[in-house]
DNA sequence: GTCTATAATTCGATAGAC
DNA sequence: GTCTATCGAATTATAGAC
């Protein structure tokens, strides 16, 4: 539908969401002004308002354009492990529900690091924003915990959910310290992010089997 | 050194802490504004300024009144574990750790619904209040990493440390959602609180030590 | 210690020219 | 689409009477 018509993306547009995405990873949605973004983004105030409507709407647009392809890729790679009917293992499902969040956007370094602690500061939004956060994961979650009730027929519903619950967690968690002196991720090295979903697994996986 | 001269603490100064804790919790830091803490506390706004004398000492205030009985509690529970030069297992670590912060308060049941959201909360927020919360807790989480290091010596001190990190990112996100549908804290009964305690540490004993 | 009143600033949002 | 200019409201903080 759309042609590459530039190699880099200059467009208004993105370039508010871009400086809005950070602003809002570091200080949260209250604590960003538009005034800031603006200054940042090197664009005038009314073209936020234009382009977005209000400040709430631009939190939006930022949740969409991180978490699309993020959930796009989580749901291709547990139809990839559905193929056949096949049940797959405890450690098969959460390695996909983690490496597209880790892993996805690690072709740009410094980009990975702002997508991490965006995504975990906004979970702890306070309503309506987390809303937004949690809707657009929505579908991917409701599929992950389907899987792995199959994966773990006897386990009950609620304790399945609750668990998932704190892989969530450790994935936020991973992406908010990432980074940090004694951080999991250290480095965006794609090496280094694989290895960490690796262990992630690994504590994780006997876990939701007690 | 107190004397208890009345059934319910209506002292200004604490009651300005209340209400500002439940808020801080609900809506973050830059989401809190004085006059919503003024209208809801049922004082005047120059008497936050007198007792505190700015918002960010307000919510310093705060997080020491509710950190501080937990980390004496956690040092405590962790010097009962060692009596003797006993070396505690994992789990026992793990239950000390977990313990204070999700029962020590359960006496009142909505005074622990807010201190679990505004410790969660807490965690999430930029810097320098993020700085506030983490020296405040400095001390206790040390303590406990020295300890998991003698219970687990074949483990290196940085793997150690994310682990941690991990269990730490549980309980804040187990006290983030307590209440909601879904979550392992649906009630503050001691029974139930104690049950989610035991959960928590089998499912996180297994990767601490993977 | 508590209050009223207000200073000084900053916020999100909008109007209207170009 | 982008800009200047500004509105109206809300913010933290302070001054000074009682």
């Amino acid at each position: 539908m759309q042609e590459i018509v530039s190699t880099t993306t200059t467009d208004t547009k993105e370039q508010i969401i871009s400086v809005a995405e950070r602003l809002f990873a570091e200080r949260g949605f209250a604590g960003t002004t538009l005034r800031t973004v603006i200054g940042e983004a090197d664009v005038n105030l009314a073209a936020v308002h234009y382009h977005f409507g209000s400040k709430e709407e631009l939190f939006r647009a930022a949740v969409k354009r991180f978490a699309r392809p993020i959930v796009e890729q989580e749901l291709a790679l547990l139809a990839q492990l559905q193929e056949g009917g096949r049940v797959p293992t405890v450690e098969a499902i959460l390695t996909a529900l983690l490496t597209p969040s880790l892993e996805f956007l690690a072709q740009d370094k410094e980009l990975l690091l702002v997508h991490t602690q965006f995504m975990g500061r906004c979970w702890a939004e306070p309503e309506p924003l987390k809303s937004i956060v949690r809707d657009e994961f929505a579908a991917s979650m409701e599929a992950f915990l389907d899987v792995l009730q199959r994966a773990l027929p006897d386990r009950s519903r609620s304790q399945l959910a609750w668990k998932f619950n704190l892989v969530i967690a450790a994935l936020i968690r991973v992406q908010s310290e990432a980074g940090q002196p004694l951080a999991l991720i250290q480095c965006t090295e794609p090496e280094a992010i694989r290895s960490a979903i690796e262990q992630l697994v690994k504590f994780l996986s006997p876990g939701m089997r007690s």
